[in-house]
Formats: C-alpha cells, sequence, structure tokens
DNA sequence: GCCAACGTTGGC
DNA sequence: GCCAACGTTGGC
C-alpha cells in the first residue's frame, strides 16, 4: 500500500470543491510532467493521498482516496499524459503547515520539501503516519 | 545528442 | 511581485 501526495493551487481546485464533488470524486487532470506520470501509473484504487494546498495556504488539509487508476487524459492533445480519479476522504482535524512540515527534521526528506515543484509524489509510511499525527491535533511539531 | 533559451511553478 | 529551481524546447 503506498501513500502520495497531491498539489492544487486552491484558486483552481481546493479542497472544498473535492469535498464537494463527494464520493463518486473527480477526475486528476493537468499533469504534464513525466516524473508526476509515474507516480499516478503507479497509484492503485483504494491507496490515499494527501491534498495540499500550494501557494495559496501551503499546507496539507485532507486526504482522497484513489478510485480509479491511471487513463488517458482527454485534455492532453499528444496522448502521453494521464490521470487517475480521486475522492475525498476526509479532512485533517487541523491543516499540516509547510512551515510546521519543514521545521520538523523527521520530515526533511519528504520530496515536497526537497523537491517542492514536483506536483504528484511518493510519501512513506513514516511520513504518512507523521502527518496524520500532526493533522489530529494529536501532538505539535517535534512532540509526536 | 548537447546545451542555451525560455516558460512555469511555487515559495518568499 | 520577485526570483530560484527545474523541465522542456529547439537550434546546432
Amino acid at each position: 500500500m503506498a501513500y502520495w501526495l497531491l498539489k492544487s493551487e486552491p484558486a483552481t481546485w481546493s479542497w472544498a470543491q473535492q469535498v464537494a464533488a463527494g464520493a463518486q470524486g473527480t477526475f486528476w487532470n493537468g499533469v504534464r510532467n513525466h516524473a508526476a506520470k509515474l507516480h499516478l501509473m503507479a497509484m492503485k484504487p483504494g491507496e490515499e493521498a494527501l491534498f495540499y494546498h500550494s501557494n495559496e495556504g501551503k499546507a496539507v488539509v485532507g486526504v482522497v482516496r484513489i478510485i480509479r487508476s491511471f487513463y488517458p487524459d482527454p485534455s492532453d492533445a499528444s496522448g502521453k499524459f494521464g490521470m487517475v480519479d480521486v475522492a475525498a476522504d476526509r479532512a485533517l482535524a487541523q491543516p499540516v503547515t509547510l512551515e510546521a512540515i519543514k521545521s520538523d527534521p523527521r520530515l526533511a526528506k519528504m520530496v515536497l520539501v526537497t523537491n517542492s515543484r514536483l506536483s504528484v509524489q511518493p510519501v512513506t509510511p513514516e511520513e504518512w503516519a507523521m502527518i496524520m499525527a500532526m493533522g489530529a491535533g494529536a501532538c505539535t511539531t517535534q512532540s509526536c
């Protein structure tokens, strides 16, 4: 079971919109980067991904579930890229900000920190557990 | 096939 | 609004 992180600018597609889309979910299109594409292709239905608000907010705000594996993206004229379908699963009790992630040495190797421009990223089980604990409000940074 | 130029992303 | 990082494009 792999874990992932998906980035979206809230002005383009926000967590509120994802929640409004409900259990049937929506397609996650627009990826035009080969590294990101490889991660999309590796996603399996049932796996979970962090939903991260980039630019505005700069925080992990919720969890989405992959509900359909990789298939062609109709908005890509070249036919090279594709997308998956995701549905909102649950919100975090409190957003986990980029600032909080950066300030914790145990999360220093997150792709979000090391390659901030990649829009689809893998997350390790350890990182996932940390983010979940921080997002639950169960602990503050460094006390998990 | 290399590399300079350019465009885009995203944090600050 | 600026700029650094990085991916992509296109000329050679």
